[in-house]
DNA sequence: ATTTAGCACTCTCGAAAAGCGAGTGCTAGC
DNA sequence: GCTAGCACTCGCTTTTCGAGAGTGCTAAAT
């Protein structure tokens, strides 16, 4: 679907003018606004044509025009020319990202980042894909009798714990053997193949020892299951969603509150836009979760070493600066998957990000 | 300051009244509503004196009474019976504390338990106060070069970590060597005392030695302090605040979340609470923030093996069921107490729960 | 064929006005 | 000390009205 150059520019002009005052955009206010020297009269057939298309639509009878989601998504496919960020924010953004800390706190530094900077609410997926992550150290901490802690690190240098009650006691030394032989055998190998090989092995291994591993087994496989529950995702400055007036009506906002404590349709969109590389725009409807109905989500997927692992994003009003939001998450992006990759700094980032 | 029996009657049937309905209570319901057969004339003299006592407030000339936090402290220190749990939601509380989990997992229950059961906010501090939590174990996990991974485990079974960065690389057997000297020797001792015992120590020990303890050093404190940011606080059930009309006025919706958000207040008013043993209601300014100011904030303390470590309680409007909500409090913080202790279970939890 | 000027029309928003209902304070009588 | 009655006060809702903004249409101009 194709517009002529002149309709295009009064579109444009007038997304731009809507996401800045939002308020719906008069064709006088229009002929104003925009460079060429139109009278309003001809501003007026060219909204009748972009209405006509389904690009604008008018709350009532007698206000300016709107853009639809379909405007939108025009917008931003076709007309959209991103502003490269401020040096300052760029700067800002960078100090934050301390690649010492732990991968816990990055992503919390992620989230409050997006959320600050974008004025906006930030949301950070937490990767917990066990065919990615790969394996790297296991400890036992006894507690009291058949309670046993069991710390599983993984490559990224996250810590997963948990509680493991046995039937059978351990004494200190069986559980450092199990650790040890779990260690040297295993490391780097990735938390799905760990499963499956110690399936295979249990079935050939002496008794004892089978206890013992399967002990290993339990805490390999629960470590990283019993967390998927909670630690799954940051989400900060929820509270900037209350500026928007779209929402003024107080139960859309409730339900948009609950989905950020159930997690689990936010989880799914941002599994969604997992696949695809680059930064991906869901305008109101299409996000297909209808909270999300008069928001727009803005996400990046972020990688470790070069695989892709998370996603993170922002969520805010349909009515958002898309131009400035977008290069905000896309080097957020970055610059997480670089702090998070042990190895030399992403070379991508170097080149990409002025 | 007392108050005759009727007036006290009145005083209770009008905020009981006032609780349920949420709107002000005048003089003809009150009188159907309470025992007493009076006439709303009289019902009003009494209100009247009441209201120069400040225990009530009429919002307008021409509206019925409403309690005034005077009231309400009135009502809940001399009037206020609470109410025996229903046995449903005592088995349903009981059985979602389990013991098997680790504290982090149990404190997020407990949370998300206050804060369905009362339908309010639920928050849980969690403890972070160095003199009163053990040292019991510590791992070193080598990443990259000169990065390492300290993990640090408290008697609590709280995984606390961290990753430093060094000047110096370290070899596998050196972290070993430190990690082991440090828990066979400061196993169970306070995580201050340990960092003053060291403090001392470093001073006479040799160089080498000395330098893989200031490594342990380092891992200890930083491990537990730099965590003070984040993990320190579970608030759920946050979108439940916006049920409560008196903040219909979004402002002080928002103000409210940036307090979730910034958690300084919060933590302090959770600390002081710390201190006083039992149940403990603020009841809107009292607490002290006037972001609480249109709130209430129920609290007890829990504790570990008899040792009070944390608070958590309830945020909900200063109109809140206060006869129902105690009770949840209360025995949210038992569980809490007893699932958290290592020790055999706590007696008084058995005793008096019922 | 496109653009423009003019004009009648529609609709929202805010202020002002009116009516309703709930509840009070007061006074006089029981 | 309690109650009945009554005038009065407010807040809330609905209505009315006018102002303002912006549109669509038509007819003229380029």
């Amino acid at each position: 679907m194709s517009l002529n150059p002149r309709a295009e520019l009064l579109l444009k002009a007038l997304i731009e003018r809507y996401i800045a005052d939002g308020e719906p955009v008069g064709s006088r206010t229009l002929a104003r606004s925009v460079g060429l020297d139109l009278s309003p009269a001809t501003i007026r057939n060219v909204m009748s044509d972009l209405e006509e298309l389904g690009f604008v639509e008018s709350p009532h009878t007698s206000a300016g025009r709107v853009p639809t989601e379909l405007g939108y998504r025009f917008f931003v496919d076709t007309l959209l020319k991103v502003q490269p960020l401020a040096p300052g924010e760029v700067r800002r953004l960078r100090e934050e990202f301390d690649p010492g800390h732990d991968p816990q706190q990055l992503m919390h530094t992620a989230s409050q980042l997006l959320s600050e900077v974008s004025h906006l609410t930030g949301i950070v997926m937490v990767p917990r894909r066990d065919d990615q992550i790969a394996f790297r150290h296991l400890d036992f901490v006894r507690l009291a009798d058949k309670r046993i802690l069991a710390i599983l690190v993984t490559q990224d240098a996250q810590v997963h714990n948990r509680i493991l009650t046995t039937d059978h006691e351990y004494s200190a030394s069986e559980l450092e053997q199990a650790a040890n032989y779990f260690n040297t055998r295993y490391a780097g190998v990735s938390v799905r193949d760990i499963k499956r090989g110690l399936l295979n092995e249990m079935k050939q291994a002496s008794d004892d020892l089978s206890r013992i591993m399967q002990l290993a087994i339990r805490a390999a496989g629960e470590a990283l299951e019993g967390e998927s529950e909670g630690d799954d995702l940051f989400v900060r400055g929820e509270e900037k969603l209350m500026d928007i007036p779209d929402l003024g009506d107080i139960k859309k906002l409730r339900r948009l509150f609950e989905a950020f404590n159930t997690k689990r349709d936010l989880l799914h969109l941002l599994d969604r836009s997992l696949r695809a590389g680059g930064v991906k725009i869901f305008i109101g409807a299409e996000s297909g979760y209808d909270v999300l109905s008069d928001c727009s989500v803005v996400t990046a997927p972020y990688s470790i070493d070069g695989q892709i692992v998370g996603t993170l994003g922002v969520i805010g009003p349909t009515r958002m600066a898309y131009d400035h939001v977008i290069p905000i998450v896309d080097i957020t992006a970055r610059l997480l998957s670089s702090a998070l990759s042990v190895g030399e700094r992403s070379a991508s980032l170097e080149k990409e990000d002025q």
